[in-house]
DNA sequence: CTCTAGATATATCATGCTGATGTATCTGCT
DNA sequence: AGCAGATACATCAGCATGATATATCTAGAG
């Protein structure tokens, strides 16, 4: 079976050296869950996956009765790694955004209730963009640019989106709104 | 249990009028699917809890021997609504892309790779808008102006990020970027 | 009038993910 | 020495995904 997004943030991050399956849980969190998330259900079980298709290998890096087990790519992960990102096929992208979705059925909302809730709309993106900018220090320094500018596109989108929201709600409470 | 953000598509759905399964799909398809998706294997089963708990109600409509069954709130499904609606609580966003994921790990790509797959992220997003813009009179046309809202805002969302993709495509192009 | 493609309608299933929890060890601080 | 928190691996119930199966109805072509 063809492998799934997960299998290849895993071989990325192997890309950037031999890491156990905690630290890639631990790495994925920092820099690709805004855009991709996973967990330990997807990636011990991936590991196995990966290990038995021969795209990365185990080393055991025990020390004394503590168990460790490092993960690093072979060249067929690694030239499975780079078809992969270099297939410009266009995919889908997926949002589940559920204050989004309240907002949708906002006729179940009076006027006053509506634009509270957009100002959480608004005070939520600022603070995404906020968590974000602490971590962009860290992706600048290091030497992949496109992390960095991963890192960039998620703040300025962030702070974009909490300006919509802000708008909307200003328009609303000066009631430049339909009628009813 | 409590019910989960699709309970809520549901009920939304149905607050607008009565509706067989089949119809809560489909216009789930043309609204809330760019924020949160749904599919038949979570709608029945879900339309058979919220029956159980007393949210909605089915009706038989069904003509000879085409079967057809409509649902619609109760009372407590519409104070249920409302209450989930009118909770300002702070929900997280999720998003998966894939295309982003490849951007990120771009470093296996050459640069006129990178600027190739920029240039499809972008092609990506203004298709979406498009998509969206045919949707939008529609939208526009209907009472509810939060649906033509969030529908502005996908729009917008779209067509914003085609141009930061766009942008950091010239960028990379004109030799702007960092060494290596 | 007949035929058929496509829309309507409901349902199910294998596969795999989510989010939580369990167990154990190690490290750094007081 | 003791303890909190980090490291490490693993598992599980519940639920979602995406595809597929079945059957009926409708509108338009010929």
């Amino acid at each position: 079976m063809k492998p799934g997004p997960t299998a290849y943030v895993i071989l990325g991050i192997l890309n950037l050296g031999p890491h156990s399956g905690y630290d890639i849980k631990q790495l994925a969190d920092l820099s690709t869950r805004h855009f991709w998330a996973t967990s330990y259900g997807q990636i011990y079980p991936e590991l196995k996956r990966l290990t038995e298709s021969g795209l990365i290998k185990s080393e055991d890096a025990s020390k004394g009765t503590r168990q460790r087990t490092l993960y690093h790519l072979t060249a067929k992960g690694k030239q499975t790694l780079h078809t992969w990102a270099a297939d410009p096929a266009i995919q889908s992208l997926e949002i589940r955004d559920e204050m989004l979705l309240k907002l949708f059925f906002a006729d179940a909302m009076s006027k006053k209730e509506t634009v509270t809730h957009l100002e959480a709309m608004r005070r939520r993106h600022q603070q995404v963009a906020a968590g974000l900018r602490e971590h962009e220090p860290m992706a600048a320094a290091q030497p992949h640019r496109m992390h960095h500018e991963v890192m960039k596109f998620g703040i300025a989108f962030h702070e974009w989106s909490a300006d919509w929201f802000g708008k909307l709600a200003k328009d609303l409470e000066s009631g430049r709104e339909a009628k009813k």
